[in-house]
DNA sequence: CTGTCCATGTAAGGCGTTACATGATTGT
DNA sequence: ACAATCATGTAACGCCTTACATGGACAG
């Protein structure tokens, strides 16, 4: 249900179409929940069938037809509950794992070869979080208190601290891989 | 395809059952990789229909039979090619972000009791984290080199350290919020 | 006699991905 | 002319979840 309360969410500001909806996850929130354009038509549909959002239809002489979404009182209700009620545990599903995990079914070079792919990753990654965040923090400069820009913040800044862990990791892997040194992190290097 | 490889991986060791697969894989990735029995079931189907793996069934008096798998050579191949393939970059989703997301449609109250009850969570994550690493480093030292322990070892170490980036993380976001000073974290906090 | 372990499966439904389908407007 | 942007949807497929279904052995 998670897509159709982020779906709430961005409603719950103004109202949108499925057009400006798929711009804006790809602005905001796409670090963290992805979504992809039919997915976001098919939330907007079962919404509207549970009176959660209200379609209205602008029609243009020049142009298509635009379908505005409203949320709704109920839609409210059922946002606030949701954001509010605490979750169960999530699972963590990384395929990545699955091959380190089998590591040793590869040889140095292979498994080398692959640590520095991810670590190319997880480098881009990094300093598209820091652009992000310098863009961000200029923004909410010009702001103040408890607004939508400071808790997008600190949804980045879960983005670049875990980002930060994995590349401390991949790094000491890469470290002991090459100097065949096979011990485990002690308490001290994995307390951040 | 994940799945069906981690199911080949554990293979290369060893034939097992459905239900040794399982067993195995509640024991040792499913912090990475959780999986159900009906999952597991049907990918051994699947890797069966494709040759990547042979059931034989093994015929008891006294019980029910039991079928176990075999990896194949093709299924060896298919498994050495796939682990040592690098991925493409994975998506990432977590629904406690969303809430996060949209903190301003809640009050101090709702926000730091839900930021709580994560980090209970996380707190108890930590400790689970913490026993296996011990076990795990006590077994090691009983082996050497480059062993598949070692390797499980560092999939814990990446649990163990995402595990403690996103403690600091909620920790200080309830500092801001208890404190009412809704500033981003600064370079220095934001490094590990 | 109740629960846990051993052991294997099916069915239904939800969510996500990719590809397909259509078509006007605006900028280079 | 061509690409990008605006704009809305459908179809097929795959993976994951939950629940259902069955049944023997063994321990407390």
């Amino acid at each position: 249900m998670s897509l159709q309360h982020a779906i709430l969410g961005f409603l719950s500001s103004k109202p949108m179409s499925g057009y400006d909806l798929k711009k804006i996850f790809d602005q905001s929130v796409r670090h963290f929940w992805p979504a992809n354009q039919s997915q976001i038509y098919r939330e907007l549909s079962r919404l509207t069938e549970n009176g959660l959002v209200q379609q209205e239809v602008i029609q243009r002489e020049d142009r298509l037809d635009k379908k505005l979404y409203h949320i709704t009182a109920a839609g409210r209700d059922e946002l606030h509950q949701w954001i509010s009620t605490p979750l169960p545990p999530q699972d963590y599903r990384d395929p990545a794992l699955i091959q380190v995990h089998f590591g040793s079914r590869m040889n140095d070079e292979e498994l080398i070869a692959l640590l520095k792919h991810e670590l190319t990753g997880l480098e881009e990654a990094r300093n598209q979080f820091a652009a992000m965040y310098e863009m961000y923090q200029r923004l909410l400069a010009q702001q103040q208190g408890r607004s939508d820009l400071f808790f997008s913040i600190l949804t980045l800044e879960y983005g670049i601290l875990t980002n930060q862990a994995t590349l401390k990791w991949v790094r000491s892997m890469l470290e002991r891989l090459e100097s065949g040194v096979y011990d485990p992190l002690s308490y001290d290097e994995l307390t951040i």
